[in-house]
Formats: structure tokens, C-alpha cells, sequence
DNA sequence: GAGAAGATCTCCT
DNA sequence: GGAGATCTTCTCA
């Protein structure tokens, strides 16, 4: 009997938009010392190469991005504004850059030990944000590059009985360049969501 | 080697 | 609703 299914690197090996908007509903799980972490990711955005100048890959890879044009089903994390962490999933064949940013989860299990992580007590801010629900799992530098795909420490499970759920689209947020492009996917109606009434 | 901007969050008004 | 915090990374000289 399987206790989960793991998304496997075929899931992750394609159109990055696509990706993108399919991987709401599924399961983040952070697994720290034997204890697990849960997740429904709810929220999350596409980002490219050459077509895309708000993505980290626009120019050409650099010793921050290359993750992104690695192998499908790997963890890029990267540091910003000098407090955050974000977590995308690389997506596309490889030599091709493309990432999912995670922008928000609904929390479903380990939700003492996130609260403890991020030092507040209302569980709808937790992980509504992409620097949010990284501090909330303990995730930093140490994951980027990881595999999502082997199941151990940072991994990402199709659920059993997915609930139904309307997904809407925007455009992304905190970005100039490329702000017109809709490549925001989140769940209608979900409180766990970064920002609500974004077009 | 310097300067600027950044896929954000929190606190303050 | 707005500004400051904070530091890494990139670009250009």
C-alpha cells in the first residue's frame, strides 16, 4: 500500500505554464528529523527564458540560475531582498531554463512546528507568501539543486482524493518587466492565497 | 570594485 | 497604503 505518490520528473519535463497551473492541488512535504510538513501548494507562477525579462534566466545562465536550466524536478532556491527565500521547481527539458515559483500553500500538517518557525499564531499567515512558506518549512540555500523526485527531505505527492477546485489566472506578482504576461495560477477562493482581486 | 535592483515582509500611520 | 530593512547577485567600468 503506498502512503502517497510521488510526482514523478515527467510531471516537472514540460511546458513550464503548464506545469504551473497543474501543480495546484498537489502536496508540498518538508521532512525535518523524521517529522513531516504539509502542504496543498495553492498558488504558484511560471517563469521562463528568453521570452520572459522578469525571469532570472532572461539573460543567459549565471552562477545564481543555472539550476534553472538543469534537470526538471529539481528545487531552485535563490535568496532575496536581503530576508527572503523563494521555492521554485524546475521545469522543461534540460537545457532549457523554466521554474514554478511557489507563492503560497495551505497548511495541513506539522502546522505547531511552522507556527513556531515563523513566529506567529494565525495559521492564514503562515505560508501565504513565497518567503513566508519557505521560512515556515525551514527551507534555504541548503535545498537548491535538491531532487525533488527521491522523496527524502523536500518532496512533492499527488493527493488521493484531490477535492474539486476552480483555478484562476493573473498576472505575476512583484514584477515590472514582464508584468503583463498572466502566468499566476491560484485556487478561487482559497484564504491561503498571497493576493486576492490581482487581474 | 562600485552601484543598483530585487519573483518580499513587517511595521507604522 | 507606504516605506524601511537587509544582503546577495548582477552589470558595467
Amino acid at each position: 500500500m503506498a502512503m502517497f505518490s510521488l510526482l514523478p520528473v515527467e510531471f516537472y519535463s514540460r511546458n513550464t505554464l503548464v506545469v504551473a497551473r497543474e501543480v495546484l492541488g498537489k502536496v508540498l512535504v518538508r521532512e525535518i528529523q523524521g517529522a513531516l510538513l504539509k502542504g496543498v501548494i495553492v498558488e504558484a507562477e511560471a517563469y521562463r527564458e528568453a521570452d520572459d525579462p522578469a525571469s532570472h534566466a532572461y539573460r543567459g545562465p549565471t552562477n545564481r540560475n543555472r539550476v534553472m536550466f538543469g534537470r526538471a524536478g529539481a528545487a531552485y532556491v535563490y535568496f532575496t531582498y536581503g530576508n527572503h527565500y523563494c521555492l521554485n521547481f524546475v521545469t522543461e527539458r534540460e537545457g532549457v531554463a523554466g521554474a514554478v515559483l511557489i507563492r503560497a500553500v495551505e497548511p495541513t500538517e506539522g502546522v505547531e512546528l511552522m507556527m513556531v518557525n515563523r513566529q506567529v499564531a494565525d495559521v492564514r499567515n503562515l505560508t501565504n507568501g513565497p518567503g513566508k512558506l519557505t521560512k515556515a518549512l525551514s527551507i534555504n540555500r541548503e535545498h537548491n539543486g535538491l531532487d525533488l523526485t527521491l522523496g527524502k527531505d523536500l518532496f512533492v505527492t499527488q493527493p488521493d482524493n484531490p477535492p474539486p477546485m476552480e483555478i484562476g489566472r493573473s498576472r505575476r506578482i512583484g514584477v515590472k518587466d514582464g508584468a503583463d504576461k498572466p502566468w499566476r495560477f491560484y485556487v478561487v477562493n482559497n484564504p491561503f492565497i498571497s493576493k486576492k482581486g490581482v487581474k
